[in-house]
DNA sequence: TGTACATCAGTGAACGCGCGTTCACTGATGTAC
DNA sequence: TGTACATCAGTGAACGCGCGTTCACTGATGTAC
């Protein structure tokens, strides 16, 4: 009983804590990351300014966690099933990833693609660290059968890179007009995944 | 004397203006441009908040002018030197213009890597217009013999996109620490470029 | 089992501060006659 | 040439507002004995 009591304690105040990474993911979208405050964030969450210090010592601090613990699980979710298709269709399945995860979750990815370059160097820090994860899972999963054909260890890098862009694009066309950013992103990305034998 | 007159006030107007743009440059590249306000602004260039409005109606406004005026000459300035270059050496030249532009105005480039995904959808339309085209321009030099070896249509703007993301990475590292990155985007950026012999 | 104490998420009042915007004004410069 | 009027960049005072932060408090839950 006493555990029991103890768990919903503790699962009431990560409930609200997950109230305040989405209130600020929703007007991060809207108005950037660098311009919403911590009133304007516990306003949307539904709880008093002052609670906020409870969870986070400030925007920075929940900046990170946003990072740390929602972004990593969909960019983990994402190399995931990349590395699930047979490997000569990697990269569709990871634009096709990348574009589910636009869908299902927008806010969140706006967030990872802006920060990424925004106003907050801790931010960019543990964002482009994240970004070297994902490339590091991509390389893994489309190594070639040569070695003297295998692209340079900053190829992944690079396709990752051009994953955001694809991304920071799509979050800008209607769903419907995203289809075209496909074949370009997935073409890119092979180009840069590709043995080199263009140079010998 | 009448014109001569004339001028010389035009010209103030215009050198406090600019004073704006620089100030604004100087705060977004420290705090962000989307957390910045016309006060902070004005108090840094050195006038009234109120006087501000001569100017711009907003900051929104600002921004668009820092794209059209600021940002599009130094993009035009890449273009042309990559251009002047050789052929074979487009590349290289295109990045060490790029290096050299983030040592020369690196608020500028920081500006324009962090608000082509930031918070103002018309900033971001503006800033991906002028990365088109600098892609433009790039596919304009960089035309292969045989048709059919050509790159598609959007691979140049892939390597607006890669050369912009390199731009970000190096902003965060000291300048003697970027030669690392040359070499990976000048890399990326030819695989983009190049004829696509492996995919007949 | 009951009792006394500790912990801690959430709260409302209060603070000083910087914000965007308005307003009526100044004073230098340009224009008409 | 002088005179009367128009233009317009820059100004200081004032406004209402939302901000981040502090403080002492409440009340539910956990812990010790």
């Amino acid at each position: 009983m006493v555990l029991r009591a103890s768990l919903e304690k503790k699962e009431e105040k990560e409930r609200v804590r997950l109230g305040l990474l989405r209130a600020a993911l929703q007007l991060a979208a809207a108005h950037g990351f660098a311009s919403i405050g911590l009133r304007e964030v516990s306003r949307e969450a539904g709880i008093a300014p002052t609670s906020f210090y409870r969870h986070f010592a400030d925007m920075e601090e929940l900046g990170t966690a946003l990072i740390r613990e929602l972004l990593g699980r969909e960019l983990r979710g994402l190399a995931e099933r990349a590395g699930a298709a047979p490997r000569e269709a990697l990269v569709p399945a990871l634009v096709d990833a990348a574009l589910a995860a636009l869908t299902r979750d927008a806010e969140l990815m706006r967030f990872a693609v802006a920060e990424r370059v925004g106003a907050h160097a801790s931010l960019r820090a543990l964002l482009r660290a994240e970004q070297a994860e994902l490339a590091r899972a991509i390389s893994a999963s489309s190594g070639t059968a040569r070695d003297d054909q295998a692209p340079p260890p900053w190829a992944a890098d690079a396709a990752a890179g051009v994953l955001f862009d694809f991304c920071g694009k799509a979050l800008d066309e209607a769903p419907a007009r995203r289809a075209a950013l496909r074949e370009p992103a997935i073409w890119a990305i092979q180009q840069l995944l590709a043995a080199s034998e263009s140079r010998p």
